[in-house]
DNA sequence: TCTATGACTCCGG
DNA sequence: CCCGGAGCCATAG
């Protein structure tokens, strides 16, 4: 059987791709595979895939820039505690001057 | 096959 | 910006 490239495989190589320094949103990720609509699904596979230590999700964030997956992580200060670690200003569980370090440049 | 669920996003107030 | 409601898509049971 073929393993076809699926959903969860996709999003992936794409949270993969996010630089040191960077952070991207879920609607960001959707979009460029196709679906913006499709944002809850990226969550649910780094939900499942969050054992996984290849995929930088602390860099992943909604749209406002609020670190809503912090609380799957393995501690709750991980998220912030890696974000703040590369560079990136955390506030309240947040993220300031989200556009500064928003990647979108996925190729 | 169908139903439920979700680390989201958009819209109107 | 906050709140409530609706939409969307893929996976699990």
């Amino acid at each position: 059987m073929k393993t076809e490239k699926t959903f969860h495989q996709k999003v992936i190589e794409t949270a993969q791709q996010i630089p040191y320094g960077k952070v991207s949103t879920y609607g960001a990720i959707a979009e460029f595979l196709g679906s913006k609509r499709s944002a809850r699904m990226v969550g649910w596979v780094l939900n499942s895939q969050k054992n996984n230590m290849d995929i930088p999700a602390h860099r992943v964030v909604n749209r406002r820039g609020l670190l809503t997956g912090k609380l799957h992580f393995q501690g709750v200060n991980l998220m912030q505690n890696l974000l703040i670690s590369e560079g990136i200003e955390v506030v309240d569980n947040q993220i300031v001057n989200l556009e500064k370090y928003l990647w979108k440049d996925f190729s």
